[in-house]
DNA sequence: CTGAAAGCGCTTACAG
DNA sequence: CTGAAAGCGCTTACAG
């Protein structure tokens, strides 16, 4: 025989009083009076016995839960969106929503989707939602989906990036684009950004270079750059993985960074201050958009679509790369 | 008037059958052989009105779900992290599980605890459960909990570290720990390993200094180490991040790193390569791992507690550090 | 091959 | 102040 759930019934039995009364103790419902003595012997059984309420069998009953699901690619999840994640999950828990993470957007044939084992009331999607798969695998939940817009915030980065350059006195630029497939949108995005900010300086085109995260790579990337623009030179990064790699090979070349070279990352990681020369590099300062995306999840968990997120504030880290 | 649920019924009223056909076309029933014109009708039916099942209905129905959740600090999550989780999804999905992912184990007062929104089948613990907090946020769910034990794959990194620096000549070694407080039960396990090897080898006990992540502490550290130690060194560090803070500041204190000072990390970050010079680290290979904590979370899910989790087979990456 | 009915565990009008 | 009863949406014996 296969372990018997204990239910509120139990609870009830075992204290003496009905199964609506353990229901309006433990869930303290505040039309009800309760006296303390009845009270107390519910709750005590409830604790001897171990009993916790079958969420399930609670959202079939009230239509609906406070469950608020996540959708990231694997390539997204880094210690910045971690303590992102964490600070959103505590701030709706405290309005009694519980926020779980899905990781991996895409659906290969025959794996279930998670709809069938759980239904949420909201969905927060930082995935690339052009890719129709990923739409359709959105759709599948049947519940209002909040849109993190890297798109917007992306050209800002590359526009700040730009500006922050030519402050310091470069008039040529470079976007080092990463080799990954996966986030070619959001590469797209920022790319655009540079793009748009050259030509309202007046600067001449960016000049594009992917750069592999590889040693061999890198400094090839680095030394067709050099064969397309001269220096001095400003680089802008995808992120600061790549102005890694990128300041690693042009160590390699023995090119004196930010004197001929300046390079601006983007993120922030804890180990940017630690590159040779330290990183200059954009934070993001997401406290205030959490908040709002917040308030906008608990909105439409309840009822209409909701406006599009805001825009996430940026600013300039520098230090001593650009 | 809030939006109406639409329900197995609204589908069978709409293509002319009873409930119970609906469910056996939708669910593939076996053991039913239902004409294919019905379940032609059927189908289309439930695709023209976009009916999806409420899941928690279905798992009130069956007594249990297919839900597995994770649990981790927003500490641990990092790209490999991200990436294992994903491999884990996918696998779990292949067997009709969804796995996700809560992040931050501790819940302050007043917040609501995730079981209110969800009833996991099992929850896999990355988190440290000798904190008495911790152990009674996991044990609130009701359900199988199986931990990945963080503490004796530590120990073996220590004693590899140690291990792949006495073959490369060094005897003197130094720990490099982390600041951060949160990881303290693993900062143990690995210089309890790094201890137990320099036991073995019968080289003195390790020096142990905490590496700041900042430029000025990292450069305070390493001149401590120096006025305890005298080189040659073998440096074995927490993880990458703090040997990129030890390379660095081995580096503004001009000492040659790989002669002077042998430098080795542990997790084997993207960026490892591109540390200067490039970083010998710990790779963990995790694949095989992850295939038998699959296979345990089936066991638990369906029947009794697990054994342990096995150990994470780990391997040196060797560049020029050490 | 199909349908009427029971029941999973919970909450909440409703009647006392 | 307390309890009996209905019903959330689903699946699955069971009867036809």
């Amino acid at each position: 025989m296969a372990k018997q759930r204990l239910t509120s019934a139990d609870v009830a039995r075992a204290s003496g009083v009905s199964q609506a009364t353990v229901s309006y103790v433990l869930n303290n419902d505040p039309r009800q009076s309760i006296p303390p003595e009845t009270r107390e012997r519910v709750l005590k059984a409830a604790r001897t016995l171990g009993y916790r309420p079958f969420a399930p069998a609670r959202v079939l009953r009230a239509g609906y839960s406070r469950l608020v699901l996540l959708v990231a690619q694997f390539e997204q999840v880094d210690p910045n969106f971690a303590r992102d994640l964490h600070y959103l999950q505590t701030g709706l828990a405290g309005h009694g929503y519980s926020l779980i993470c899905h990781v991996g957007a895409h659906m290969t044939a025959g794996l279930t989707h998670p709809s069938v084992n759980l239904t949420p009331a909201v969905v927060i999607s930082c995935v690339d939602e052009t890719d129709p798969a990923i739409a359709a695998f959105l759709r599948q939940f049947g519940v209002p989906v909040l849109s993190i817009s890297t798109v917007t915030s992306g050209q800002a980065v590359g526009r700040i990036q730009v500006t922050h350059l030519a402050q310091h006195g470069r008039r040529r630029m470079v976007f080092a684009a990463p080799e990954r497939r996966d986030v070619q949108r959001l590469v797209q995005a920022r790319l655009d950004g540079v793009r748009q900010e050259c030509s309202e300086l007046a600067l001449e085109p960016p000049f594009v270079q992917v750069v592999p995260l590889s040693r061999s790579g890198s400094r090839e990337a680095i030394a067709k750059i050099l064969a397309h623009r001269s220096l001095p030179l400003g680089i802008c990064c995808y992120n600061d993985e790549v102005a890694f790699a990128v300041l690693a090979a042009l160590s390699d070349a023995g090119i004196p960074v930010s004197d001929s070279v300046a390079v601006i990352g983007c993120d922030d990681i804890p180990i940017a201050q630690f590159s040779i020369p330290p990183l200059t590099t954009i934070a993001f300062n997401n406290r205030q958009f959490l908040d709002l995306l917040i308030e906008n999840v608990l909105a439409a968990s309840q009822a209409e679509p909701t406006q599009e997120a805001p825009q996430i504030p940026l600013s300039v880290v520098m230090r001593a790369s650009a």
